[in-house]
Parts: C-alpha cells; sequence; structure tokens
DNA sequence: TTAAACATGTATATAAAATACTACTTAGCG
DNA sequence: CGCTAAGTAGTATTTTATATACATGTTTAA
C-alpha cells in the first residue's frame, strides 16, 4: 500500500515552490534538487498546471510559481488530485469480478477506512508543511536564503 | 493507492472458511469458487497457516479450517500481516533519499493518516463480515447450505 | 533570431506483483 | 503396501503499473 512517486512529486515540487515564495523556480532546478527524473517531473508540473496549482511561464527566464496560497492547498485535495487509482481492492474498480461482492461487507468498511485516512489529510495545508522549518527546508533544498 | 491481492485473496480466504464452518475447505475449491489462481492461493494459504489464523490438513480428506473465532480475527490485523510494504512514500522505507526529509513535515502527517486507517480497519472482525449475510454468502460461493 | 524555458506524445526500462511450473511430503484408504 | 488426494516449497516466467528517456514542438525575453 503506497502512494506513487508522481503524488509524491507533486508534494515536493509544491514545497519547493513555497519555500522559494516569489522568486521563479525551473523544472530543471527542482529536479536537480531532489535528484529526480526531469522529464517525470514535466508531466507532473503540466498536471499540477493544468489543475490550477501553479501557473507556468514559458520562454526564457519563464518558471514555475504558485497559484494558489499554502493556505489554500489541503493534502487531501492534491492526494485526490494526482493519485488516480484510489481503489483498495478489486471491488473498487470497474471490471469487478469477485463473485461475493452483492453480500460482501469489505466494501463499505474499506471506504469507511480511506475516508478517515482523507479526513487526516484534509486537515493539513501546504502552508503547514513550512511552517517553523522553512529556513531549514531552503538551505537542504539550496535555495539562497530569502529576506523575508 | 491499492492493497495487492495477496491481502484481497487472504481475506476471501478467510470469509470462505468462516462461511463453511466446521466442514474443511480445500484450495482447490477456493481457487475455483472465486475464480482465481490455485497457485497464488496456496502461497496465501500457508502464510496464514503459519500466521495461526487457519489449520491445514494434509492428505486424503484434508483441507483447511479456521483457527480463531472470526469474532478474533481483525481487518486491521489481517492487513498488517499480509500487506507487507505499508510504507506511503519514499521517506517510510529504507533506501530513502529525499533530501529534505530532516525538515520535512509529511512523514508525520502520513503516519497519522494511515493510523486513523488503521484505528478503522481495528474495530471490524471476520465476524462482521458475515453477519446477517451469511446465507446470501454462502449461496454465491456454491457452499451446500449448512444446517445451522 | 537565438537560447532558455515549458509542452506533448511516444517508446523503453524497471520493479513489483501475480501466476505457472516442478518436485516433494503427508496421510487416508483399499 | 502402494495409490491418490491433499498441502509444502522453491523457482521461473509473465504481466502490469510505474517510472524514465527520447524526440520534437512552442513560446518569449533578451
Amino acid at each position: 500500500m503506497h502512494l506513487t512517486r508522481y503524488t509524491d512529486y507533486a508534494l515536493r515540487v509544491l514545497i519547493y515552490l513555497a519555500v522559494k515564495g516569489e522568486e521563479r523556480s525551473t523544472i530543471h532546478e527542482i529536479a536537480e534538487s531532489f535528484g529526480v527524473s526531469r522529464n517525470h517531473l514535466m508531466k507532473v508540473v503540466q498536471d499540477l498546471s493544468r489543475r490550477g496549482y501553479i501557473t507556468t511561464i514559458r520562454g526564457k527566464h519563464g518558471g514555475l510559481l504558485l497559484n494558489r496560497a499554502p493556505e489554500e492547498i489541503t493534502l487531501g485535495g492534491l492526494v485526490r488530485d494526482t493519485e488516480h487509482e484510489l481503489s483498495l481492492v478489486e471491488c473498487f474498480r470497474d471490471h469487478n469480478e469477485c463473485i461475493i461482492t452483492p453480500a460482501c461487507r469489505l466494501k463499505p468498511i474499506f471506504n469507511e477506512a480511506m475516508e478517515a485516512f482523507m479526513a487526516v489529510l484534509d486537515r493539513y495545508t501546504l502552508a503547514d508543511m513550512l511552517g517553523v522549518r522553512q529556513q531549514q527546508l531552503a538551505r537542504l533544498l539550496l535555495i539562497p536564503a530569502e529576506e523575508t
């Protein structure tokens, strides 16, 4: 049971952008920072852009910026947006062939568990990710200190 | 985000055995009933046996029996036993290379979410799976009605 | 008008999971 | 005593999802 790297990377991009603040960041720079595939990050970035999380600016001196306040980006929302397959077991999927489905009580129980999981994530926002640790994060990401 | 079929099948085996009650069931019969790989089920059964969930009897007229009362088998326990990889994102694993881990607040949050998820599963037992629907389950599984 | 940036589609590689295969052990039954 | 139905165990193969790479296009500031 785990989330995909896709979701993981989406979170990292948002954290990076939030730490960097007003200044533009490039995909290249973020990929370098985390030591992950630049091409894969591109897909993630496009998705985040299409969904309105970030703004992308093409051309020289282009880059990425957060498009929403960190306080308004919930973890739950993001996970729901980027994790396509949230179906825990076969009976949640389209091609379910489990014969006991009509009488089985597992589905509602797993549903309840899933909701409890998401409820926790809904309580936290990107702003909660930073907080007092913003400076430390900036250092780890090799982002020059902001003069805030 | 989903559980493996391995866990799914483990649950199905337990449900089958619980519905069948006192009578022995064979792996073959269970695999047929659900239309799943007999060989894969074998691994699951061995695992359930090693962990004390079920008793296996070799030889002619052998088969499987539940080794604990359905009321004492919790969903949470089973999932923890059969789902080996409960690490949601990279920083939960052994070979974590995410550079912001020391300052990152995601891990404790995901931990909390995971605990909320498991807490729900811990509240339900195999007995809850059957309840009023036992007859219907027996019919779906093509198990001759018990004279209870 | 060029270079730095994002955009898009397709192809390949990797890793995990599922399944299949093979050989073996146990135990009831005739 | 030997046959057969059942579980045991290890290994190999296939499948699938995910991740990564590659190739090419588009935008825009300098």
